[in-house]
RNA sequence: GGCCCAGUAGCUCAAUGGAUAGAGCAACAGCCUUCUAAGCUGUAGGUUCCUGGUUCGAGUCCAGGCUGGGUCACCA
C-alpha cells in the first residue's frame, strides 16, 4: 500500500472541495515527517498558499481538519508553519507490519521475461600484482550494486575483465625468470599473486638499479630508462607473446593461473563472484579489428607514422591514439573489443562500469567511440564512478609501500575480531569451529560496513584502527543488534511462546510506531539505492534501524511483557525487523551472525 | 592552463530545495540482580570555505572567487 500516493490524491481533491481549484500532481509535496517532530507523513502546504490566497497556517489547518475527516488512516494532524504533520492511526502501523511479516520479498519487484539486463563490471584486476585496498572498495560496491540492481527487479550479469596481458606481466615473467630459480607458489608457501607480485617489484628494483648506473655514466634519465636492458628484454618478450612464441606463452599461461588461484582466494574472503570473466588477451584483437573497420569507415584517422586516432574535437574534448604506430592495442582499443564481445554474448540493455573517478574522462571517451561506431547502446552507458581511498599519511602509493594488501587487511580484521571477542568473553562456550565463523562474519561486516556506508562519489579516508572499531555507526553493531533478536526469539521459542503471524493490538507507543515507520520505507531506500547507485542509502537505513531498535529494546520489555497482546506484538516486531537487517545486509553482501 | 569532482562539529561521515543542519569516534558525567553492556542515557562541541544571486524557503540550485584532489600518455 503506497500511503503517499492515497494522501496525494486526497490532497487533491481536497482542494478542489475546500478551494474550488484542480491542482497539479508535482505541487504536492509529502515527505516522511522528521524525527523531532509529532507526526508521521508531512504536507508541504506552501504551494497551496496562492490557490487557497490564506496564511499557511490557516490552509494548513483547514487541509489537515478536511483530511482526516476524509482519510481514515489519518488520525491527527498539527501544524508548524507551513507544515502540515498528518498522524497515522495505529491500525495503519498494525496493517503495515503485518504485510511485512507477510511478504518475504518486501515488496521488491520480481525479476521476469520483461526485466531488463544489466551487465555490471567490476574489480578488472591487472595479473602483475595482489589486489589492494582500492580494489575492495571496487569489488563491495560492484557487488552490492549488482544485488541491489536485482532487488529492483533486474536480470543482472556481474562480470570481470582481468588485464591479463601487455608489458607489465612480462616485467614478472622475466624477473621471475631470472632470479626465480623454479619458485612456486607449493615450493615458496606464498599466494600466486603474490608470488607474481614479488616478482614485479624485484624487476622495478633491478630496472632502478640499471637506470643509475647509467645515468652515472652520463646519460639523461629519460633515455636511461628507455635504453636501461632489462626493459629491452621485457619488450622483447612482449613482441613474443604477441607473435605467440610457446615457450613465452607457456611461462604466461603457468604465472596467470597462479595468480588466478591467489585471486580465487581473495574473492572468495571478500565474498564477491562473478558470472562471466572476460580477459583482455582474448579482446584486444576484436578492438583493434572494429577499430580498423571505423577507420575504413571514415570515423577515424591514419597519421603518417601509420598510428590510428580518433578526433573528438567537435566533442569538445581532444585526440585519442588508438592504435600505435606498430599497429598495437592501447587500453581504450582493448575496451572496446570487451564491449563488443559482451554485447554478442548477451541481450544487454544497460551496461554499468565500475570504475574508479580518475578514468571519467576515459569512459567519456568509450562511449563517444562506440557510438561512432555504430554501437546503439555506446551512448549510455553508465560509467560507476567511486572516490578514491586514501589513508591517514595519504595516498597509497606502490613505490613507497604504503598499499594496503587486501589479504593483508582481511586476515588483520579478523585477527581484532578474535581479540576483542575473547576479551568480551563473549563466545565461551562454543566450538572453536563456530568462534572462527563468527570472528570471521565480525571482521568482514566491520570492513565491508566501513567502506559501503561513504557516499561511493566521495574520496574517502580509511583509517585502519578506526575501521576496526566494534562501536557506533558500524556493521559489528548491526550485526550485535540482529543477534540479540535472534537469542530473543529463541528465548521464547525455548519458553513454549507461540505468537501469531498477524497480530492486532490497539495501542502502540511513540517508539513502537517510529520502529515501524523505519522498516516501512525500506523498499523506497532500495529503490533509491538502485537508481542512484548507491549502497550508502542502504548502509545507512540499516543502521538508522538497528540504533531505533536498540532504543526500543532497552526501553521496553519483550519476554516479560505482561499483557499477552503487547508480548506478540513485540515478538513479531523483533522478528520483522530482524529479517529487514538481514535483508538489508544482504544487499551490502555482508552475512549476519546469529549469536554473537 | 583547460575540463571534472569535493569542501559540513577536533576526527570520520549523514542530511529527495523544507522545519531547530544530524550520527558515530574522541572528551566529560551516569547505567550491568532485569530478553546479550560489541549496549543505553546525558553534557559539551557549527558563520555548512568566502562573496553575491534565484525564492515563501539554500548545506543543497546559479555566478564569481579560495583551498584540496583527479585528469588532459604511442601506461593500464
Amino acid at each position: 500500500m503506497d500511503i503517499e500516493k492515497i494522501i496525494k490524491g486526497k490532497v487533491i481533491e481536497a482542494i478542489d472541495k475546500l478551494y474550488g481549484q484542480s491542482i497539479e500532481d508535482k505541487l504536492i509535496q509529502i515527505q516522511t515527517t522528521r524525527k523531532d517532530f509529532a507526526g508521521d507523513k508531512t504536507v508541504v502546504v506552501f504551494p497551496f498558499l496562492r490557490i487557497s490566497r490564506k496564511s499557511a497556517e490557516q490552509t494548513a489547518q483547514e487541509l489537515g481538519a478536511w483530511l482526516v475527516e476524509n482519510l481514515e488512516q489519518i488520525a491527527d494532524f498539527n501544524v508548524v508553519k507551513g507544515f502540515l504533520n498528518l498522524i497515522f492511526d495505529n491500525n495503519f502501523w498494525i496493517a503495515e507490519l503485518n504485510e511485512a511479516v507477510a511478504d518475504d520479498s518486501w515488496g521488491f519487484k520480481p525479476i521476469t521475461d520483461q526485466s531488463e539486463t544489466v551487465m555490471i563490471e567490476y574489480s578488472s584486476p591487472n595479473t602483475n600484482k595482489p589486489l589492494h585496498l582500492g580494489h575492495i572498495r571496487n569489488n563491495l560496491l560492484g557487488y552490492s550494486i549488482s544485488e541491489i540492481m536485482k532487488a529492483n527487479g533486474n536480470k543482472v550479469i556481474k562480470t570481470n575483465i582481468v588485464n591479463d596481458r601487455g608489458i607489465h606481466i612480462c616485467k614478472s615473467m622475466l624477473a621471475w625468470q631470472k632470479w626465480g630459480k623454479g619458485e612456486t607458489p607449493a615450493s615458496s608457501g606464498k599466494k600466486g599473486d603474490h608470488l607474481v607480485g614479488d616478482y614485479y617489484v624485484k624487476f622495478d628494483q633491478e630496472y632502478k638499479k640499471q637506470i643509475a648506473g647509467l645515468v652515472q655514466t652520463g646519460m639523461g634519465e629519460e633515455e636511461a630508462k628507455d635504453k636501461a636492458p632489462l626493459m629491452n628484454e621485457a619488450r622483447e618478450m612482449l613482441l613474443k607473446w604477441e607473435a605467440n612464441d610457446t615457450e613465452v606463452r607457456t611461462l604466461w599461461e603457468k604465472m596467470n593461473s597462479w595468480v588466478y588461484e591467489g585471486f580465487d582466494q581473495t574473492y572468495k574472503a571478500l565474498g564477491v563472484d562473478f558470472d562471466k570473466i572476460y580477459y583482455e588477451s582474448k579482446t584486444y584483437t576484436v578492438g583493434r579489428d572494429e577499430v580498423l573497420r571505423g577507420l575504413k569507415e571514415g570515423a577515424f584517422e591514419q597519421r603518417e607514422d601509420s598510428s590510428v586516432w580518433a578526433n573528438l574535437e567537435s566533442e569538445g574534448l581532444d585526440q585519442k591514439i588508438l592504435l600505435r604506430s606498430d599497429g598495437t592495442s592501447v587500453y581504450m582499443t582493448q575496451d572496446i573489443g570487451t564491449a563488443k564481445l559482451r554485447y554478442m554474448d548477451y541481450p544487454i540493455d544497460h551496461m554499468i562500469y565500475v570504475v574508479g573517478n580518475e578514468q571519467i574522462y576515459h569512459f567519456k571517451v568509450l562511449s563517444i567511440l562506440l557510438d561512432k561506431l555504430g554501437f546503439k547502446w555506446g551512448k549510455d552507458l553508465y560509467h560507476f564512478s567511486y572516490g578514491m581511498v586514501e589513508l591517514p599519511q595519504g595516498k597509497m602509493k606502490s613505490r613507497e609501500g604504503t598499499v594496503v594488501d587486501a589479504d593483508d587487511l582481511v586476515a588483520g580484521m579478523i585477527e581484532v575480531a578474535r581479540s576483542v571477542s575473547q576479551e568480551l568473553g563473549k563466545l565461551d562456550g562454543y566450538s572453536e569451529a563456530e568462534k572462527e565463523e563468527i570472528y570471521r562474519t565480525v571482521a568482514l561486516g566491520a570492513l565491508k560496513y566501513f567502506i559501503l556506508k561513504v557516499d561511493p562519489k566521495k574520496t574517502m579516508l580509511f583509517n585502519p584502527e578506526e575501521s576496526i572499531d566494534f562501536n557506533g555507526n558500524t556493521g559489528p553493531f548491526i550485526q550485535y543488534t540482529y543477534a540479540r533478536i535472534q537469542s530473543v526469539l529463541r528465548k521464547a521459542s525455548q519458553a513454549g511462546i507461540e505468537y501469531p503471524e498477524q497480530v492486532s493490538i490497539l495501542n502502540l507507543n511513540s517508539k513502537e510506531s517510529s520502529l515501524i515507520k523505519v522498516l516501512s520505507s525500506f523498499p523506497e531506500i532500495v529503490k533509491e539505492a538502485g537508481e542512484n547507485h548507491s549502497p550508502a542509502l542502504v548502509a545507512n537505513f540499516a543502521y538508522d534501524l538497528a540504533k531505533e531498535f536498540n532504543q526500543f529494546y532497552h526501553e521496553f520489555s519483550i519476554m516479560n511483557e505482561p499483557d499477552t497482546q503487547t508480548r506478540y506484538f513485540r515478538l513479531l516486531l523483533s522478528q520483522v525487523v530482524g529479517k529487514t537487517i538481514k535483508k538489508a545486509f544482504s544487499l551490502l553482501g555482508i552475512a549476519v551472525p546469529e549469536r554473537m
